[in-house]
RNA sequence: GCGCCCGUAGCUCAGUGGAUAGAGCGCUCGCCUCCGGAGCGAGAGGUCGCAGGUUCAAAUCCUGCCGGGCGCGCCA
């Protein structure tokens, strides 16, 4: 139970007191906004005033003398404020024993918070593979990374999948501009015209003269090739890629076999000569086609498949990242899911708003079929790794992002990224001045801190401060995992170095007197130090020791 | 027309029921005897798109409207 967890237990219990446990909702314990209103604020006794029927500020008051009895010497004092908050004033004691629960946790502090473990499955980036990663492909590959770590350290196990259009119509006008090119010939109407088209037919041997069949899987080979090195550069890694086309393989294939369990599901119908499935019983505004009058599948038809292939591989939750041009699609999958027998409440589909490139106020317009685009590479060669992908994260997923290029640039040693990649580089730099021995025995001395070591009274604002912001890490990995929302981690570190900083201003660290004093800062920069690396490691951003 | 997302400081954005709404950048003024100045402090800057409603309490929830983005194929 993390000093947080107790804090609020007390409150509850306290609270469940005066209302003779009759159910409540439960009240909020967090920092309120203004110093003066003390370290942990609680509404609990405005939620009380209907059922108990009194004033809310009488009723405060008889639930700081309940918590007072349960918290001990470790609640300085209480107040209570405004139309019926209750300020509770934590000892120097209670600062010292959370970080001692901190630096206890060690690697595992904010982990396992989830309730119910789950196996989720999140498909990401899924870029077609006619051509490479462009910058918004940066910010699907940043978040579904992001997301998946965040998940996997809130306890769930997770796997992360790519699902490859390597099937169908655009890949063969990807093969067909290939050899066009190969032949010297224009580009076919509607095929691929980009730079890294004429690269292929380059690098092909026999792109002049391939059947075409076999040109295109050999150019969508080397293009997904491509997009590995950018991914794997940009520091995301998929446990599995996923071929559409081996849905069309075996007999009977995935698709057929998705078919007949649609058609025996009864939820599919004939109607013009083409096989549709009935999703408008599930929401969407129209049916859909699965097999054309002409018998060829839609590309609805190996979504399906995929779908129906993730059900029977297990994971009770499906977590798929679209970009925001994909979201008619989702009533569509939502509705085959569940046709398929899927839970509705098991499938997310998560919508990533744009990212748009700015270039002195001119927003380009971008065409991977036309090969005007910036890729992701080139993105990175220009900001750096840690800063896109801090500068993607930074945002929550449904909010449209503009990002100024000249000004990321011109500012790379401003921003934020580096600020906190700083913090973590000068705790690095001062643990090293006091000495791995003084290191480790303030780790020792705090980890038995029992209040009582002569530090009662003596913490400064700043210190205190950092404690707290420490001990919301596991509150804001829960928040960032079950909101599907890892820009909260982002905003946490930035949050988390600024408190850093402050306390570096504020207190002497290396050599402190008393020896007490440094002691306890000294574990508390290593909490810090900690704390900020594994944020940056959730985001996929390094936590260097020097600059 | 219908559906989804967004509208908060000059700009880019946090903030999904609590007190006097925040950060970064930009702007103004100050700070390098001292553990890393890629830094620190102070300041200016806001009808939280508009109007109703629910609530002890609304940027936050509900309804309507306005503005912007995206989507509405037997395309992929």
């Amino acid at each position: 139970m993390t000093p947080l967890q107790d804090l609020r237990a007390a409150v509850e219990a306290a609270s469940a007191a005066l209302r003779d446990g009759e159910a409540a909702t439960a009240p909020t314990v967090e920092r309120p906004r203004r110093d003066g209103f003390g370290d942990y604020s609680t509404n609990a006794a405005m939620l009380l005033a209907g059922s108990v029927g009194a004033p809310p500020r009488e009723i405060a008051e008889r639930l700081g003398t309940e918590l007072a009895q349960r918290l001990g010497p470790r609640l300085e004092r209480y107040e209570v404020a405004g139309p019926g908050f209750l300020n509770l004033f934590l000892a120097d004691a209670w600062h010292a024993a959370a970080l001692a629960e901190v630096l206890a946790a060690g690697d595992a502090f904010g982990a396992g918070g989830a309730q119910q473990p789950e196996r989720i499955l999140v498909e990401f980036v899924s870029a077609n593979p006619t051509g490479p990663l462009v910058a918004a492909s940066g910010r699907h590959a940043a978040y579904g990374d992001a997301l998946a770590a965040i998940l996997a350290f809130h306890g769930h196990d997770v796997q992360r999948e790519y699902y490859l259009n390597d099937a169908g119509a655009q890949v063969r006008k990807l093969g067909e501009s290939v050899q066009a090119r190969a032949l010297g010939r224009p580009v076919p109407e509607g095929g691929y015209e980009g730079e890294y088209v004429a690269e292929l037919a380059a690098e092909i041997p026999d792109s002049a003269t391939a059947d075409p069949d076999r040109l295109a899987q050999e150019a969508v080979a080397r293009m997904l090739e491509r997009i590995r090195v950018t991914l794997a550069r940009f520091g995301v890694r998929h446990d599995r890629v996923f071929s559409e086309a081996s849905l069309y393989e075996g007999e009977p294939s995935a698709v057929r076999r998705a078919f007949a369990a649609l058609e025996a599901s009864g939820h599919t119908y004939r109607s013009e000569g083409a096989l549709w499935l009935r999703t408008t019983t599930f929401g969407d505004d129209k049916d859909r086609v699965l097999e054309r009058a002409n018998g060829e599948p839609t590309y609805f038809a190996s979504d399906c498949a995929y779908l129906l292939d993730k059900q029977s591989r297990g994971f009770e939750r499906q977590i798929d990242v679209f970009g925001a041009d994909h979201h008619g699609y989702v009533a569509r999958l939502r509705g085959a899911f569940q046709a398929l027998g899927g839970d509705p409440g098991a499938i997310e589909i998560l919508i990533m708003q744009f990212v748009h490139l700015i270039n002195a106020g001119d927003r380009s317009a971008m065409s991977k079929r036309r090969g005007i685009f910036t890729t992701l590479d080139e993105l990175i060669d220009d900001i750096g790794v840690d800063a896109t992908r801090f500068f993607m994260l930074q945002r929550s997923h449904d909010s449209t992002v503009d990002l100024d290029l000249a000004l990321a640039r011109e500012q790379s040693n401003e921003n934020p990224v580096y600020y906190v990649q700083y913090a973590h580089a000068r705790i690095h730099s001062m643990l090293e001045k006091a000495g791995e021995e003084r290191v480790a025995a303030a780790l020792a001395a705090a980890g038995a801190a029992t209040g009582d070591d002569g530090l009662a009274g003596s913490l400064e604002p700043a210190e205190r401060a950092l404690v707290k912001k420490l001990l919301a890490f596991p509150d804001e990995v829960a928040e960032a995992a079950e909101r599907r929302a890892p820009h909260r981690v982002a905003v946490y570190a930035l949050e988390l170095a600024q408190d850093f900083t402050a306390f570096y201003r504020d207190c002497r660290v290396v050599g402190a007197e008393p020896a007490a004093v440094e002691s306890f800062r000294i574990a508390l920069s290593v909490a810090a130090q900690r704390t900020i690396a594994r944020a940056l490691g959730l985001l996929g951003v390094r936590a260097p020791d020097a600059m």
